[in-house]
DNA sequence: CTGAAAGCGCTTACAG
DNA sequence: CTGAAAGCGCTTACAG
């Protein structure tokens, strides 16, 4: 099957298969991409020339005469949060099948080489999955630009995102009806534009409800869920609910819990946010609200593309992505008696 | 702070650069790419005309000119695998700090659009995280290729990988210095290299520590993971422990346990394979062998890059990446008593 | 130390 | 329908 040959012979290029078929430069690179416009015959003796030949047209010369990349650059924060994979997955998806190559980046880099991403003409639009950047930075870009699940207001570009807040009264809701009338939500990092939300969200859930709402700080990690759990535990009468602000954040919670010998649901109700893959593999499966990760890159890419094609601007902010409430193990009626104690 | 001339104002080139300082555009080049070779007072003309100009350089032309394309491809099978998360931002570490831009792609494409991805002329080497594709094809890329974790034998490329056999028998021989004397190893998918090796290192420790080896199927998913316990409680005596394929597996081991009653690692421990970012966030925290994937995924970029570099070729397969059992909470003696029956 | 010219591998008005 | 020529924006022998 090897053809030993083959590996010594240099890349052909169009003005090798041109020279073969007896034909210009121009009408192999017609018949290749154009193939209307060049006659029956002379196609045909082209495309026995790159089958002869073994051409591959170079992507990057064509790119170049035509100004464009055909790229995508994903700049996230932490390009190992698993959180990203299946925004990835889905970006790559939509990019792909329109002929663009996908590059990811970690946007956590010194500002000259951060900015160098979006100047360096490899590139044809930007997804953004991160909005601490520098704003300068990122609007000095002049690329489409879209920001997913995350935005900064400062940002010039649209932002693909579900309702953060509404999303919120979801969870609290949901605590609220299956009779739950103290709980608490432990916050994300307090100059979190989703951190604001959620809270904001959680506290007209909890007075709409009548409910009492404690908030408990807390940064979406695991670190913060425990120290939080340990604080919950301490309180008196204990809140016989938790809203946490991440996933990351309940699965350090609960596993707190478990080490303080209290276990939930029996003992505490907890709700996460965002539905990442583990939740439902968690010990108990995890009552989260679903962030549509999939969709939303998949909107992301596809606005994207759209302005890339059509040369039309990328339009405001759109409408948020719908949601919804997973319920799951971790979540039950309150204890009828008052928590068991610390044993 | 914003200057709105520059939104209308079409991109520099660097002939608008050399205009500006009086010099010839080869100047400008050298005086970018290699100063050295510019005299003192040209250097800084130049220097000031970028400036005033705001002139940043086209990765794309001048990548055509030289022939490469300072960009890396990764193919991975699922790109939404959290598995993967790690190994991508270690390769964009060292990549990025070697001015090469990486991409990524799913690997699962049909054949055409795959081969192409290694001949497009956008690529410089790749980064291989499946080993189930065409040999055919993966061969016929003229480019350097590393494959890590996984590889294919037919693969003409060197492998970054651990010893799978020997890991497996850091599990056993954990299970066995617990004082197990019964085991069971549900394997992973039957055609797959690392489940064939990790089964054989199983057995190895098994004889040699003359424990009782049962293997029941498995294909590294939670759902068999699942179906394995099942099967596990079914048998008479009990194995007191299990050691399985991956941790996904584990995990389905683990929770279909707790919904059959049993405790882990009260009534049986278990050991997984990977230590994916979750094993220590599980409840009860999983023991599992440690796949160094930032260490695979930094060796497997570095090797790359000192090929490109050197103009050198690859080498041939690596030695083995050291790994370890990490101990959790879900390893423990065996029950003194005979497990308990389901309730 | 600097410049004119060729060229990386394509595409695309412009003629015919 | 086809070709000669220019050009995408750089770099780099080759001269001087």
């Amino acid at each position: 099957m090897t053809r030993p040959e083959d590996r010594s012979r240099r890349r052909p290029k169009i003005a090798d298969v041109a020279a073969t078929a007896g034909v210009s430069t121009a009408t192999v690179s017609r018949a290749l991409s154009n193939p209307g416009l060049v006659g029956e015959a002379t196609r045909a003796r082209v495309m026995d020339a790159v089958e002869v030949t073994g051409y591959r047209i170079n992507s990057a010369a064509r790119d170049l005469r035509q100004r464009r990349a055909r790229s995508l650059l994903i700049l996230a924060p932490n390009l190992s949060n698993t959180f990203f994979g299946t925004i990835f997955a889905a970006i790559q998806k939509v990019a792909g099948e329109a002929g663009l190559a996908v590059q990811i980046s970690d946007s956590r880099l010194e500002s000259s080489r951060l900015a160098t991403l979006g100047h360096d003409g490899r590139t044809d639009a930007i997804v953004l999955l991160d909005g601490a950047l520098d704003p300068e930075i990122v609007n000095g870009w002049r690329l489409p630009l879209v920001q997913l699940c995350e935005w900064n207001e400062d940002y010039d570009a649209p932002a693909i995102t579900i309702d953060n807040a509404a999303a919120a009264r979801l969870a609290v809701d949901h605590l609220a009806q299956l009779g739950h009338r103290r709980i608490v939500h432990v916050e994300g990092p307090p100059d979190n534009v989703l951190a604001i939300h959620r809270r904001a969200g959680a506290q007209a859930g909890a007075t709409a409800r009548g409910l009492e709402l404690t908030l408990l700080p807390g940064d979406f990690t695991m670190e913060s869920g425990e120290t939080a759990a340990r604080r919950w535990a301490a309180m008196t009468p204990r809140p016989t609910a938790v809203f946490c602000a991440s996933d990351e954040c309940a699965f350090g919670f609960i596993a707190e819990c478990a080490a303080m010998g209290l276990a939930v649901p029996a003992d505490v109700s907890v709700v996460g946010f965002d539905d990442v893959d583990f939740a439902g593999r968690f010990l108990p499966a995890l009552t989260t609200v679903h962030q549509p990760r999939a969709e939303i890159g998949r909107i992301g890419a596809e606005r994207l593309l759209a302005a890339l094609e059509g040369g039309r601007p990328l339009g405001p902010r759109a409408e948020p992505v719908p949601t919804r409430l997973v319920v799951r193990a971790s979540t039950a009626a309150p204890p009828t008696t008052s928590p068991r104690p610390k044993q």
